[in-house]
DNA sequence: CTGAAAGCGCTTACAG
DNA sequence: CTGAAAGCGCTTACAG
């Protein structure tokens, strides 16, 4: 900032070549010399030279295009599409755009595969997307994923992750994290000493460890709270509801029940109202659906765990930027967004004014000369 | 970002003018025929020229140079220093940088004051601070912020507003909302029926905001919580804990003490440990200080609020960097960082780990070409 | 394999 | 008050 930062007419002169010479050394396309290559390079590394990316921006005629493959089902998933749109609104004078590819179903992996693939092949060469930022139904999707990486293009995940593939870096929930706050808000409230119940869906990695966080944290922070029974469901809402209602009919002694998914918890926070054991019985949601936003405030659930979905899409979108403008490699590989506990939905509904807003409406192109 | 962008020189076309006289029109500096303007600027509305940051950065050799005039005595200031540090790193290529100017005490307005004088006389002419984001420790510091203002510098205010000056807008907290999601806790935690006493601090206006707020959702949500009995202490530590000791010692029917303060909520942490009545008696505190998680993960304190220090600093610094750069005034005076819920220590430093960093480390020069 | 030159969109002296 | 020209640091054809 201080010093004048060095050019690339700096290094021509201290190498003796012309700033063509340099260009083709620093960005290793075109033919080159090897030796004239390495005595640049050296020059480089000496006088700390960093690419002035303004400068390249502006004479470089090319756009980066980054699509957006996710599907467009509820207000979560809406939520990542307008974060990762405003990442890239803030890189608009980098000449980035977005395209968001939906699906519009969470369990059909194979049409995913399909917008992929047919995302790879649209445009001409100098039109291919140089990124894809993909929400991965399954694991299936890795072929996608690893194909696109075989073609240069990058992918990074956002929300769900395919771990085994080629796939730059993952942004999105730590499952492990909202397990465990969950657990914490269950000791605290129970004041650490109490009969709870689980119910557990097994049909996504990510589920699993939500319960693994859960009962870890019980277990090293809150011995006073004893689980008295586990049930399986599917992760629906439905069967969620029966077994909670037949635990608070059966089981007066219990005091909390734990379900692993958005609509199982629902379902128990249903129960708990047609139970009428409010304030009885506690539960805490994951995520923020307007069901969940209605029980909240209904106090049949406690607190929900919301995961800044907002910021999954924006940081995602942001990392994506910098890896095809910087040719930066993201320096983890997973990113995981904070965890936020929710109270009652005004709380939320500020926020979202509030936090979301002050990394959006700052985005929004205004201009000072035409007022808008 | 599809269609290619207007220029100046589509501009010039238009009005049958050079680039050169588009740009004053445009800029508002030296002299122009009233008429030619008129004629230019509405080229540039019916066009929707908006001018391209890039080029002018590029050409223009003035860096813009920012101040942050903030007390740095304890870990949550540092924290906006931080933020702020990360979003001018953002700005990087656009010439912009960031110099703290920190005070050694919170309880110092006229020290603050020297130090914002002696900013805005420093450096030669084109040497000037364009901009100064500052914490005032006191209604006294309007006089030093409309000052510089009147000199054409640019004011924004973070963490703690002067709302009578002539800043620009304020990034902060929102003590109304604090207050309002802690009468949350209250009202879920004692499942809306109980006796709770208030301890309260009047010095600051952001503190009186904050009980109006816990009194006004009280009174709205949770009307099963009766306020027995209320207090005044200084903001303190000292004082509060003692309130707190006869209060748990005289009236054993409270099971919830507000305080107003963050030293006012450690005091009463230490008091409800002190009598052994942790689990019994509840309080929740304000903002993130060591003793708070201490405390916190002691289960003397419930939960605690916080404010996102890293995330006032970043907002403050990116509005600044936006005002100066694009001459955009922000759409708001108020920017308000949301308020999150804490349950125990490691919940925050994960999210510290992740939300914070997710903001951070990409925003860090790295580069690969030189690997670092 | 390397160099010289044009030009991205803007701002800034310098002439008129 | 207005225009013509140079140049910010880079990339991209085009010659050699």
């Amino acid at each position: 900032m201080a010093d004048k930062r060095v050019t690339l007419k700096d290094i021509a002169l201290a190498a003796n070549v012309s700033i063509g010479t340099v260009d083709r050394a620093v960005n290793g396309k075109g033919r080159i010399n090897a030796e004239t290559q390495r005595v640049i390079m050296q020059k480089v590394h000496e006088l700390n030279y960093r690419p002035n990316k303004i400068a390249s921006t502006l004479r470089r005629h090319k756009a980066y295009k980054i699509a957006l493959v996710i599907p467009d089902t509820n207000h979560f998933f809406r939520l990542i599409i307008d974060g990762a749109k405003k990442a890239c609104e803030d890189f608009d004078d980098y000449a980035v755009s977005l395209h968001v590819i939906p699906q519009d179903s969470e369990e059909n992996p194979q049409g995913q595969l399909r917008d992929i693939a047919q995302a790879m092949d649209c445009g001409d060469v100098s039109d291919k997307y140089g990124g894809l930022i993909i929400a991965p139904l399954h694991a299936s999707v890795t072929q996608a994923i690893n194909e696109a990486a075989a073609r240069g293009i990058q992918v990074v995940t956002v929300n769900m992750d395919a771990k085994d593939s080629a796939r730059m870096c993952y942004v999105g929930q730590d499952p492990w994290r909202t397990g465990g706050i969950i657990a914490s808000v269950f000791g605290k409230f129970l004041n650490n000493a109490a009969e709870i119940a689980v119910i557990e869906a097994k049909g996504r990695v990510s589920w699993q460890q939500r319960t693994e966080g859960f009962m870890d944290v019980l277990e090293k922070d809150f011995q006073g709270i004893r689980v008295a029974c586990m049930f399986e469901y599917q992760g629906d809402r439905r069967t969620a509801y029966d077994l909670a209602i037949s635990i608070l009919r059966d089981r007066p002694q219990i005091r909390g029940i734990f379900a692993n998914t958005t609509e199982g918890t629902i379902g128990i926070g249903t129960a708990i109202l047609d139970m009428n054991r409010k304030g009885k019985v506690i539960a805490v949601s994951y995520d923020t659906p307007p069901e969940g936003m209605k029980l909240l405030d209904d106090n049949a659930i406690v607190a929900t765990v919301t995961q800044n979905p907002f910021l999954q899409g924006y940081h995602a979108a942001k990392i994506m930027c910098r890896i095809l403008l910087e040719r930066v490699l993201p320096e983890k590989t997973m990113w995981y967004t904070s965890a936020d506990l929710i109270v009652n939905s005004r709380q939320l509904s500020l926020n979202a004014e509030s936090v979301n807003h002050i990394g959006c409406e700052l985005m929004q192109p205004f201009c000072a000369v035409c007022q808008r």
